[in-house]
RNA sequence: GGAGAGGUGGCCGAGUGGUCGAAGGCGCCAGAUUGGAAUUCUGGUAUACGGUUACACCGUAUCGUGGGUUCGAAUCCCACCCUCUCCGCCA
């Protein structure tokens, strides 16, 4: 959410910033709505002082045993006008927040232009593409070979978009978030947490995904509103809801394991062959909490440390700016990750790592106490996945595989899977 | 699932219709005391929104959440959420 005195204050100007994103703020009936929400709650307010004062007026005469019918007398009415111009304040408080829930962050100024992915600006590459000397195949391929992917297992027990993996794929998978988990852990500093894996409306409007994008969700059947969670992101970032954190609980650096459930909505024909695109994925997240004067150092660190997983497993990457019609609905600047894939000869998305600033902090009610100002000020939160394992799986499939289909273990996983250096033979 | 208890400020904890944003304590901040510290004493210590883009002042809201009763609700009524205890069941 934006800053509602901001929004106040220079609403052309923020209208601009969220034009570059393709967002369209119609300021005229935002700022239509404003002017009469504040003569509305000025109305609202006073008249409720006239009843506060008139109310504390009859128990004081009440305690002095005076005659208190010519007092009700006067607060008759005001009971009626006070209740019709509450009602109205409150559709319209309602009506402005709708809008305020649905604007989209703003950009931050060194987000390129462009209207998608095609504008996204390469920052930097890591790692030389393999040079194969027989036609690589694809993970899906790979996979059948080695009777250790089975997408129609997978379609029998749920659907579409179901993958089972069996074996030294399934061991591998395994190994791979573990050693995601220690490196993040271990080496970065990150507290591991266990979560919910379903979340309360509430935790998913404070981090973006609700009210706007409840389409992506799975939600479950029954009288609570309770959804699968679509990444860690959103029971990691809202630990911080509603609370104060102290100055020395800055940076919060949390991290967690979990699958990730996506209904991938308005993707149909998207990426239909293989693993890329699944309702369901594990994931490691990171998610870091800062002081606001921090988060554009800690976007560059949490980017870091989602590329040194891929730069350990020895996979070819690189790290793009995505433009401003690409990025996220509550980030101010994104990097995604992308990886090497032999088979589409392209980079592929597999992490991406955003400084949403106060934007879901505001949302959250999240804010830390700075010592400079003795005031509860909002903090901001950073996300990143460290990185999904599923397509980091594939990748590894890919970029390792031997000519006769069997796939070479990268060397830090080795001590994960106890003597299994190769898979498939 | 059955029975019961309870949710109040950073924390603990009073408060059962009126002057309660809320006693008291702890914690925290400032000052006094001290050579310095501990102790002790004094004062101050919520957030949001609005009146004014002045931390001075004023108003409004906030005692789990949402409704209701009333001139007036932390206090009464209803629903829901959460926590705890006992029983049952269970990974």
């Amino acid at each position: 959410m934006l800053d509602p005195k901001q929004l106040r204050a220079d609403l052309d100007g923020i209208a601009a910033n969220l034009a570059r994103r393709g967002y369209r703020l119609d300021t005229a009936a935002y700022a239509g709505l404003e002017d009469r929400r504040k003569s509305l709650q000025t109305r609202v307010e006073e008249l409720r002082n006239e009843r506060n004062v008139k109310s504390k007026s009859i128990g004081k005469a009440k305690a002095a045993g005076e005659d208190i019918t010519p007092l009700l007398a006067e607060v008759e009415t005001l009971g009626d006008s006070l209740k019709q111009a509450d009602a109205e304040l409150d559709a319209l408080q309602a009506d402005l927040r709708g809008l305020q829930l649905d604007m989209p962050n703003l950009l931050h100024e060194s987000v390129p232009d462009g209207d998608d992915e095609a504008a996204n600006a390469e920052v930097r590459r890591w790692g030389e593409p393999r040079d194969f000397d027989f036609e690589p195949a694809d993970h899906t391929d790979l996979g059948a070979r080695l009777g250790m992917l089975d997408f129609e297992a997978g379609a029998k027990l749920a659907g579409a978009r179901f993958t089972v993996m069996t074996g030294g794929l399934a061991r591998l998978h395994r190994a791979l978030i573990q050693f995601m988990l220690d490196v993040q852990t271990v080496e970065h500093g990150y507290r591991e947490v266990y979560t919910p894996y379903i979340v309360n409306a509430a935790a998913l409007e404070g981090t973006g995904q609700l009210p706007k994008f409840g389409e992506d969700l799975f939600a479950l059947e029954g009288e609570r509103d309770f959804y699968l969670i679509p990444t860690a992101e959103v029971p990691l970032t809202n630990l911080t809801r509603d609370g104060i954190l102290a100055v020395d609980e800055l940076p919060l650096k949390l991290t967690a394991h979990t699958p990730c459930f996506r209904s991938e909505a308005g993707s149909h024909g998207k990426d239909t062959r293989g693993m890329i695109r699944q309702h369901q994925f594990e994931k490691v997240e990171l998610v870091q909490v800062v002081r606001p004067e921090d988060s554009w150092q800690a976007l560059e660190e949490l980017t870091g440390h989602a590329e040194t997983i891929l730069q350990r497993l020895e996979l070819p990457y690189r790290v793009m700016t995505l433009c401003a019609g690409d990025t996220g609905f509550g980030s101010a600047k994104t990097y995604d990750l992308e990886v090497w894939l032999p088979s589409e000869q392209r980079y592929r998305e597999i992490s991406s790592c955003s400084n949403c600033v106060d934007f879901q902090a505001r949302r959250m009610g999240a804010r830390w106490r700075n010592p400079a100002t003795g005031k509860p000020e909002l903090v901001h939160t950073l996300n990143g996945s460290g990185v999904a394992a599923g397509r980091a799986l594939i990748a590894i499939m890919e970029n390792y595989q031997a000519a006769n289909g069997t796939i070479e273990v990268p060397g830090v996983l080795r001590p994960y899977l106890r003597g299994l250096d190769v898979i498939g033979v």
